[in-house]
DNA sequence: TTAGGGTTAG
């Protein structure tokens, strides 16, 4: 077995080494493992690789681990995948699996390959994994963006034998971070002050700096920065950041004034931070004075034309960018196909789709879900179901852009089919998104209530998902679209939406589609009371087409009088124009 | 203590 093994290493190895061979030459003289391990960790890579091969063709056994951690490090960094699979097998043959380290480096191994559920199953089998192995996999969740996943392991760790250390904190608020969750996040800092590690780690201060500004405590933040010891660039950094995410601008500025040596980083920060409140000029400013702008830089200014739907100013200083000779990545590419699909032009979209193959960017997850969501808002669903069956990996991010494109374009069954396919994936699980996906098919096609129910009692009872008020709104509609407008207003007060106007603001507009004026009017009151009437013309406008329906012409004036009084009026209807300039840029 | 683990922008 062994020998079929290794011949299998060495013509592998051969195929890819013969063409460097001539020029790197060889340099291993005599084979033996000390001479590998040296030469491994040295120079003369490929011909070390070749000798440690041969050694194990000739059965001779690495005395300790040490030679196979090397050879295994080597051989992954130069993307060997095949070949250190195979060294797993020679470890499992071997009887070399007790040794930690050992399993801690084929771990590493298979992080990097993006085979999480190996380093896992790995994991489990180790004897006595230690906090690298703990660490290991903690962070390869929370790298995965399995945040939940990584969290849960962090919890078994603590409740393990093995002590965690600084590592295993910094992961863990990475978690937290991205989760949002507060509670969980201090008291990971109440942990690491009781151990003592506060002070003394600047990376353990960043983490916590960056873990209460996305958790939106920017006096958490404040005061971790306060009491470093030692602050990096990283840690101003995500001061700067914490302040420009939760919108404290000049706080933001004085530390930027404060800052010894900003980079980039903290450029495109500052640039985050005025582009969120609108002040694109300032953005602009910075953009052109910064030291060293880079694709983030511009990227930045385009999601901030995104975010406040200026589609058509996105795709404009799309062009700009490209004038300017930026060098578009895969982030330049999504968001400006996120304009694209809202201002559905698509001849814009399939530019960008050749512009991402021309730049081998085609097949990277967010440039794949973002052209399925544009083909999708178009309505070219075959274009969006291509792309989507032809992405090589395909995460939760993808499938949810491809049930939201059979959702958006009424196809409730294929939507549900391939919720069930999504259902069936060992590594994937819907999460709330998915749901509001398939409760919006349910709501806006004919799918039985028995059905729309199950989806939402699912959420709740298989998958944990706490329902927002979207979901909630989502079932309310459904609920209206078969006239039972006063269960609908049941799911409000149970779901604790009572307090909530976009709640109730569904509700009006599921009794306008019933063209129930009773309901209507009950509902239109409880929003007066709320205060969500005053500048808003939707409660208005509903309540006089509604009375309009009914031919109740006194009511429609007396609602028409009073928008008059208080400046609240329809708005004017808009339009756009394609800007011909755009398709010209390429 | 040369082998395995951590942080900031989208």
């Amino acid at each position: 077995m062994l020998r079929y093994v290794s011949n299998k290493v060495t013509v592998f190895l051969t195929s890819r080494v013969y063409s460097t061979r001539s020029h790197v030459g060889s340099t291993i003289s005599s084979n033996s493992w000390t001479t590998v391990v040296t030469a491994l960790a040295q120079s003369g890579v490929i011909d070390a690789l070749h000798a440690a091969v041969e050694l194990l063709n000739d059965g001779d056994k690495p005395d300790d681990a040490s030679a196979l951690i090397h050879l295994l490090r080597v051989s992954g960094n130069n993307g060997y995948v095949s070949l250190c699979r195979q060294l797993h097998g020679y470890v499992l043959k071997h009887g070399y699996v007790s040794k930690t380290r050992l399993s801690n480096s084929l771990m590493r191994f298979y992080k990097m390959s993006d085979s999480l559920e190996d380093a896992h199953k790995l994991f489990d089998e180790m004897p006595e994994p230690d906090v690298i192995s703990w660490n290991s996999l903690v962070s390869g969740y929370v790298q995965a963006g399995r945040y939940q996943d990584g969290l849960c392991l962090f919890l078994d760790l603590h409740r393990s034998d093995v002590v965690p250390n600084e590592f295993s904190f910094t992961s863990a608020l990475a978690a937290c971070a991205r989760l949002g969750i507060l509670l969980l996040g201090a008291c990971i800092h109440s942990k690491i002050v009781k151990l003592g590690m506060e002070r003394g780690n600047v990376v353990v201060g960043n983490c916590l700096i960056d873990m209460y500004g996305k958790c939106g405590s920017m006096d958490g933040a404040v005061l971790v920065f306060q009491h470093m010891e030692e602050r990096d660039t990283v840690s101003w950094n995500a001061i700067v950041a914490s302040c420009s995410r939760n919108g404290e601008l000049e706080l933001g500025l004085w530390f930027f004034h404060q800052m010894p040596n900003p980079d980039t980083v903290t450029y495109n920060e500052l640039i985050d931070a005025f582009v969120k409140c609108g002040d694109f000029d300032s953005a602009f400013q910075i953009l052109s004075c910064m030291p060293n702008p880079n694709s983030s830089s511009w990227n930045t200014i385009l999601t901030g034309y995104v975010n406040s739907e200026q589609s058509s100013e996105a795709t404009l200083f799309f062009t700009q960018m490209h004038s300017s000779g930026v060098r578009f990545d895969e982030y330049s590419l999504s968001i400006v196909l996120a304009a694209i699909a809202a201002l559905a032009v698509v001849p814009w979209g399939s530019l960008i789709h050749s512009c991402a193959l021309k730049l081998g960017l085609d097949s990277r997850v967010v440039v794949a879900s973002a052209l399925i969501d544009m083909y999708s808002k178009c309505g070219m669903l075959k274009q969006a179901e291509l792309m989507f069956w032809t992405m090589p990996r395909k995460n939760l991010i993808a499938w949810n852009a491809m049930i939201y494109g059979y959702a958006r374009n009424g196809d409730s069954t294929q939507a549900i089919k391939l919720f069930n396919q999504l259902k069936q994936e060992r590594f994937l699980k819907p999460d709330g998104i998915t749901f509001l996906n398939l409760l919006a098919v349910c709501s806006h096609c004919e799918v039985p209530m028995e059905l729309t129910l199950g989806y939402f009692e699912m959420m709740v009872n298989e998958y944990g998902i706490k329902p927002r008020v979207e979901h909630c709104c989502s079932l309310m509609r459904a609920m209206a679209q078969r006239g039972e407008i006063w269960q609908a207003k049941r799911v409000i007060q149970e779901f604790g939406f009572g307090f909530d106007g976009v709640a109730w603001r569904a509700l009006l507009g599921a009794c306008s589609a019933g063209k129930d004026l009773k309901a209507a009017k009950a509902v239109a009151a409880k929003m007066v009371v709320l205060g969500e009437v005053d500048e808003d013309e939707y409660v208005y406008i509903v309540m006089s087409n509604l009375y309009a329906y009914h031919e109740r012409w006194r009511e429609v004036s007396q609602i028409r009088k009073i928008m008059r009084e208080k400046g609240v009026e329809k708005e004017v209807g808009s339009s756009w124009i394609q800007e011909q300039n755009f398709a010209m840029q390429f």
